[in-house]
DNA sequence: GCCAACGTTGGC
DNA sequence: GCCAACGTTGGC
């Protein structure tokens, strides 16, 4: 099991949004950047990851599910690119701010602080329970 | 609204 | 294959 944060704006794709597509999930689409791309490929169904809000919010505000493996992006058009399909499997007791990941020693190497750009960002173990803990999860 | 960081593109 | 120029992202 492997752990992940996926990145958007809250005006292109909200939790919300995820939260309404329910069990179906929806496709991850619209990553146009290799790295992200090879974050999604090395993903297996039942791998769990942040949902994170940038732009105004800056926080991560729920756990979504890898519910199908990496599959060609039909959005793209120049055929480079794939995607994940992911379910939002609940919202965080506590949203976990980015300033409050930047003030905590533990998670200083987060990709999320080191490359805040990278839309689709690899969790470490370690990290992921740290910020279970600051969202007032404890069954994770 | 600004600017730094980063990835991509295109000319050589 | 290198590197300058450019566009985009996202935090501040």
């Amino acid at each position: 099991m492997a752990y992940w944060l996926f990145k958007t704006e809250a005006s292109t794709w909200s939790w919300d949004q995820q939260v309404k597509k329910g069990a179906k999930g929806e496709p991850w689409s619209g990553v146009r950047n290799y790295q992200a791309a090879n974050h999604m490929k090395a993903m297996a169904k039942g791998d769990l990851g942040f949902f994170y809000h940038s732009g105004d919010e800056k926080r991560i505000v729920g756990i979504v599910e890898v519910i199908g493996l990496y599959r060609p992006d039909p959005t793209d058009e120049t055929g480079k690119f794939g995607l994940v399909d992911v379910k939002a499997v609940h919202a965080v007791p506590k949203p976990v701010t980015l300033a409050e990941i930047k003030a905590t020693p533990a998670l200083k190497d987060m990709v999320l602080v080191k490359n805040s750009r990278l839309s689709v960002q690899p969790v470490t173990p370690a990290e992921w329970r740290c910020v279970c803990k600051m969202a007032g999860l404890v069954s994770l």
